[in-house]
RNA sequence: GGGGGAUUUCCCGAGCGGCCAAAGGGGGCAGACUGUAAAUCUGUUGUCACUGACUUCGGUGGUCCGAAUCCACCAUCCCCCA
């Protein structure tokens, strides 16, 4: 199987700028590049998908370089629906250095940054060298820019695709960058890059696409509970990254696997054979946090995940060692209480938003005390109601656990 | 510079002087069923001292017994004309 028939298998080709890219992705030997811009201090699951298509293809003899943008983050990515709030210098330099660090850690190619050679760039050079090539009709034609339009979009975020070009022509001329990969959603600012190459040096270059990794509904993959889940583990520990990937759909485990693993063809069927036999088993769902776990964690990472989620499943949380319960909960949110009414626990803690939240969810019974339902809402937590001396374990719905430790 | 329109609770969006904590939808959260899945059904989604009270409808100040609803000014955005 060549390189392009494993990656249009795995579903990561969404377009290709030009046909020609198909044999040169198969011969080897391009330099590309594929970026994101710093407006967080963490990556999260989402880029993981987007950014592992720098190991398939260095595996396939290309040469991949990381751009994490200060220069576009300062500036605004349009996102098509409504302006972005202008982010502040000093977070953007801070996102900037977690994110490189973090990358450097997963990914081992060289990161680099477009503020190096945008921040001294003056506004004459940029309309006479940049400015000059592109049309503002194209620019207007953009799906996002045109989405965007409707509730207003300021000429700093129009302005983006213009650095982004500038970006690909800068690394193109410096680096010998042929290639660029980018989500799909990326691809009018891509395609302006291309456009602009070729007006001013004749070069052609290329662009390759991937669709963004979906659930079953087409919302953004990578979001448990509303938060993003994070490659850094303070922010999602392995636990939680153990319960997001177990909890993946039937119907989309399959998918995820050719996409976030490096399982053969080969292994990713033999899985889904033995997976739609006995969908309950999970079987797919644990190829897939063991693999993501190791790559991301760590080796051991998954089976300590594995093994709190098997206690913590088991029900009964008083008949585990206190020291284990300990372990096993470390990942947890921790929360320290006086005692009292659980109510004033419960929204101490920050369990539940409010006492009306802490009512609704008692009298649902959706809370438990060390493992018993919370039966009414006079229930007092004091030293009579802990576990091993001083802890408290309160579950809320099927899946959330807290650590409280009563002082 | 001139004219018109908009700003509502997490999002979209109704409301146009009292019956409004504010319709409807989306999303979220929870319950049932299951396999810690999906689909479905149910409840809930400002706060509290919870059949009541309090704080909310871009901001400030007014009118009125009473304002999300009317007036003035300010801010932001959209459209049209210059």
């Amino acid at each position: 199987m060549t390189l392009y028939e494993d990656l249009k298998w795995r579903g990561l080709i969404q377009d290709i700028s030009n046909p020609e890219l198909i044999d040169k992705l198969n011969t080897g030997g391009m330099t590309f590049y594929i970026g994101t811009d710093p407006t967080a201090d963490s990556l999260h699951l989402g880029h993981y998908s987007s950014f592992l298509i720098t190991r398939r293809l260095a595996a396939a003899g290309h040469t991949p370089l990381l751009l994490v943008g200060m220069a576009t983050a300062l500036i605004g990515d349009p996102r098509g629906t409504v302006e972005r709030k202008l982010s502040n210098r000093d977070e953007v330099i801070h996102n900037y250095e977690c994110l490189k660090t973090q990358l450097q850690k997963i990914f081992p190619y060289e990161v680099v940054n477009n503020y190096d050679w945008v921040k001294d760039l003056n506004i004459i050079d940029f309309f006479r060298d940049y400015g000059k090539y592109i049309n503002v009709g194209y620019m207007l034609s953009k799906d996002l820019i045109r989405r965007q339009m409707e509730s207003g979009i300021s000429y700093a975020e129009f302005s983006y695709m213009l650095i982004q070009g500038l970006d690909f022509k800068y690394l193109h001329e410096t680096r010998g960058v042929d290639l660029q990969v980018a989500g799909s959603d990326q691809w009018g600012n891509i395609t302006t890059g291309i456009e602009l190459i070729r007006k001013t040096t004749g070069d052609e270059v290329y662009a390759m696409t991937m669709p963004l990794v979906t659930d079953s509904h087409g919302n953004k993959f990578g979001k448990s509970e509303g938060n993003a889940v994070w490659l850094d583990k303070n922010k999602t520990s392995s636990y939680e990254l153990y319960q997001f990937l177990l909890n993946s759909e039937d119907s989309m485990v399959i998918e995820y696997l050719k996409r976030l693993t490096f399982l053969s063809r080969e292994e990713i069927e033999a899985i889904a054979a033995e997976h739609n036999a006995a969908p309950e088993k999970r079987l797919a769902q644990k190829k897939l946090a063991e693999e993501i776990l190791n790559d991301l964690h760590g080796e051991g990472a998954y089976e300590s995940a594995v093994k709190i989620s098997e206690q913590l499943f088991s029900g009964n949380i008083k008949e585990i060692p206190t020291k284990d319960l300990l372990v096993g909960l470390k990942d947890v949110p921790h929360f320290e209480t006086a005692g009292g009414s659980v109510m004033d626990v419960l929204v101490g803690a920050g369990i539940c938003s409010s006492k009306r939240e802490a009512r609704e969810f008692i009298s649902n019974g959706s809370l438990t005390l060390n493992g018993e339902r919370i039966a009414n809402i006079d229930v007092q937590i004091d030293s009579t109601t802990t576990i091993g001396e001083k802890y408290i374990v309160i579950r809320r719905g099927k899946k959330k656990y807290y650590l409280g430790e009563l002082k």
